[in-house]
DNA sequence: TCAATAACTCAAGATCAATTGAGATGTAAG
DNA sequence: CTTACATCTCAATTGATCTTGAGTTATTGA
């Protein structure tokens, strides 16, 4: 991810819908949710929530396949990682004082680590 | 963090020239960097800094103590490292596709890797 | 084909963010 | 005390973004 990517990324991110859009599609899976259902959970009207998620999909966060009368929006993972990534490495130049905490977190949830390269 | 930080943080970083700072201030390491050394790497004018280092010092990203006629900014690592544990924490509901990658990218930099909590 | 459903598109208005330039404030040195 | 320097503040302008509401397209089933 370069930064170009990252700034698109990270616009569409930086609003609350969207984010929550985000959220919701990640803990929802690879199949994604409908349309409707995401807006029924954001409480937003169809034409305001297809305005967030085009934004979405042209950040690269989010992908759409129709599915009969829906379309189901489904998180881009590797974008997300990407992002996650491109943030990190800025600590990669001898200031690790950003990634240890970070990944330290994970250490605390259910996440499997990797194995640290030797 | 929560989700109101976690937005204003994004919000800051998803701006070119703060992004650009951030990356600066946080390879310049504890010490940070004067006001006019930044504008001068960013071709920045005095009040367009101003107005992006108060922007990223009250999304919690820098922080600024003056030094003599100087005022030296740094960045926050508590700040950038609850954000990406915020990104990060979503995959940690059974979809651990986002963190997994983004921690692998660790293993190819120079970061120590935390052990794996067993 | 017709009606119903799901979602998108477009234009208008409202709100918010970024840049500029002029001027103010605080600090140090002569 | 005065000058120079570093940075901030403020108002004005421009441009981008968000929301709303009306209308359109695509899909399914009667």
């Amino acid at each position: 991810m370069d930064e170009t990517q990252a700034l698109d990324a990270l616009g569409a991110l930086s609003q609350e819908t969207r984010l929550r859009i985000v959220r919701l599609l990640v803990t929802a899976g690879p199949d994604g949710m409908a349309a409707g259902a995401i807006g029924e959970a954001m409480g937003a009207t169809s034409s305001r929530l297809s305005f967030h998620l085009t934004h979405l999909e042209h950040a690269g966060l989010v992908q759409s396949r129709r599915d009969g009368r829906s379309i189901r929006y489904s998180a881009v993972y590797d974008a997300l990682s990407g992002l996650i990534a491109f943030l990190l490495q800025d600590c990669c130049q001898g200031h690790p004082e950003v990634c240890t905490p970070a990944v330290a977190s994970l250490s605390a949830c259910a996440c499997p680590s990797p194995e640290p390269a030797t």
